[in-house]
DNA sequence: GAAATTATTGCATTCGCAGTCAAAAATATT
DNA sequence: AATATTTTTGACTGCGAATGCAATAATTTC
């Protein structure tokens, strides 16, 4: 018989200051059921002008908001995706574009940080417990985690991460094709022929395929001399980088190829001001990313630029249609990303 | 009477994906009640060894997750906090920091962007119907929508906001002490008497006081000639609005004095490559903040850093004290910023 | 070994809202 | 005006987990 004692203010409710408002409480302010006012809040419910009007008066009059989380429980529908980042790749464009998007179709963003990828299990645990509608990773998932999605038809969509023989969505930059990029405009300049390449940490797979991009580009023009270093994509770490490749080599590369802007910028910090050298005079530096500091008139580091609007457009639009219409195949995306053209590279 | 026809495996529930496994299921197979269940997942809860044992069989064997939406309907706590940030001054930093202690603490983040500071009734609306437990704002609030919260029993804390005249919680840089420290330097080196002031966005209540902070002090220690333009925290805006104070000028000031890092950046390399002036040898410059940036050897700039660890530790124990322990006063927590000495005034 | 005590367990209810279905009201049709 | 049709409305149930309370089982006490 559901015998509702609400709104009995004889009943205190201490502590936890004021008892929300629900929408039993407008119906009453409104005199009508519970069942209409649920229904003014459906877009598309059949509901009388006169009734919308004396609800939405009682709504505005007690200030009320459709609980996101009861309804989430009955509609199995929380409007919530998961999107899981690393601490340390912390692209925070993607992040502020991806939640600008999402928000504009009423979808939000719970935030997952990992400080280690191996923070993964623990993590997706929660993102299962909260009920999120799908998920956007920018972190690398292993195969049964991603089986549970398809399992519970969950929507996944990875950033800059894919995958070989797994069947998922993904949005992607070109990193093979843009280190090629790369390579042939140091190629074609002819003043190359000694080259380094700065790494990022060794389990970063973006890191290999771009590393590996430009090695196996370099192999192919018949290019022999190529000194690898290992960094972790801190700027700190391509000082370093260069540093230790200098020091071994006993004299400085041709050019230096780096698999992130950061640290690029980083390797022509130290030619420049601790080895005295000049960039591109001496050294020719790239980069990858396009991020905003490497356009600074400091560094005008040529780079490949990632689309990052489109891919996160993308990304969003790829979830969005499969959170809508379920059962669509797993598509992946690749972007170009475009030649950035700076003074890094002496022509 | 509640007649459950859980797995019932003549009903269908087609469409979308395997019904979710719920603590009913669980109890079934492990033949309890699904009160039991719920007890072994509530931490100090009477429960035998038996028990406990049969439950967790039966939860790993049917994958069982809690489902976080439906206790926090019942529990009143959804352990999610909003944080709102705008989409401007986004701080991966801070966010990057908050996300990971908050989720120390079994807490999780979600997150709302704001496109135009104008956004924030919308956004907060949002933030009510997903019944976070609290708030960490980074953008300005009207004294209504904060009192709702205080109503409401919500704990919000401001990040690199402060108010004057109403009671909140906020986690601040002292900014006028900063740039007292900063303008201190200026004036002691004897070197400084035309300055200019680069500002934020008009809106922007941080870059105001950063600005006064800068152009009390430089009043108060006799300095008259003083130029302001305005910027909007960017690169781009640093190097305009440089470019705008000498063509108006006529002349480079001896010191600018811009009311971020960002802009302090764009200023010297507008300074240095398109003025061709020497930083620090004709013109001083300093910043705000202590991005990574400003240490990079290119600038080495002078700024005073925020201390953003403790600030976002400090308003992450703010808000959890105040979620755990109700009716605790509102309190203001100033961080004073640190002095970087870098290479970018004239001394 | 019976009574008193304590530790476990299950029943029933509740959180706030959405959706089903049938009743009621409004409108159209004859 | 009476009936058929459509539109609008309300009563009721359940989403999945937590919890007060009563019932039961285990343990202690005398």
């Amino acid at each position: 018989m559901v015998a509702r004692n609400n709104n009995n203010s004889a009943e205190p409710r201490p502590a936890t200051g004021k008892r929300q408002v629900t929408s039993y409480d407008v119906a009453q302010r409104a005199g009508v059921s519970q069942s209409a006012v649920s229904r003014c809040f459906k877009p598309g419910a059949s509901v009388s002008k006169k009734m919308r009007e004396r609800v939405m008066k009682a709504v505005k009059e007690l200030g009320y908001q459709p609980n996101a989380i009861a309804r989430g429980l009955i509609t199995r529908r929380s409007n919530i995706v998961g999107v899981i980042v690393s601490n340390l790749n912390f692209y925070p464009e993607v992040l502020s574009e991806l939640s600008a998007r999402f928000t504009e179709h009423g979808v939000h963003v719970l935030l997952f940080t990992l400080h280690h990828e191996s923070d993964v299990g623990r993590t997706l645990d929660q993102v299962w417990q909260y009920q999120v509608d799908g998920v956007v990773a920018a972190a690398y998932l292993t195969v049964p985690q991603i089986e549970l999605f398809t399992e519970r038809n969950v929507p996944l969509v990875f950033y800059n991460r894919s995958y070989q023989d797994v069947q998922v969505c993904s949005v992607c930059c070109d990193q093979v094709d843009g280190e090629r990029v790369l390579v042939n405009l140091l190629a074609e300049s002819g003043n190359h022929t000694s080259y380094a390449v700065i790494t990022g940490p060794s389990d970063s797979i973006v890191s290999m395929q771009r590393t590996q991009g430009a090695i196996d580009r370099l192999r192919s023009l018949g290019v022999e001399d190529i000194v690898v270093a290992e960094g972790d994509y801190s700027y700190e770490s391509g000082r370093r980088a260069i540093q230790q490749i200098v020091d071994t080599r006993g004299a400085p590369p041709d050019a230096v190829i780096c698999a992130n802007d950061i640290m690029a910028l980083g390797c022509m910090d130290q030619l420049r001001y601790r080895l005295e050298l000049d960039v591109p005079g001496d050294v020719s530096v790239v980069g990858f990313d396009g991020v905003r500091a490497a356009s600074w008139s400091s560094f005008d580091l040529t780079t490949i630029q990632q689309p990052v609007e489109s891919m996160a457009e993308a990304a969003v639009s790829m979830l969005l249609s499969r959170l809508y219409n379920q059962d669509q195949p797993p598509e992946k995306r690749v972007f170009s990303g475009v030649l950035r053209k700076g003074a890094t590279v002496r022509l």
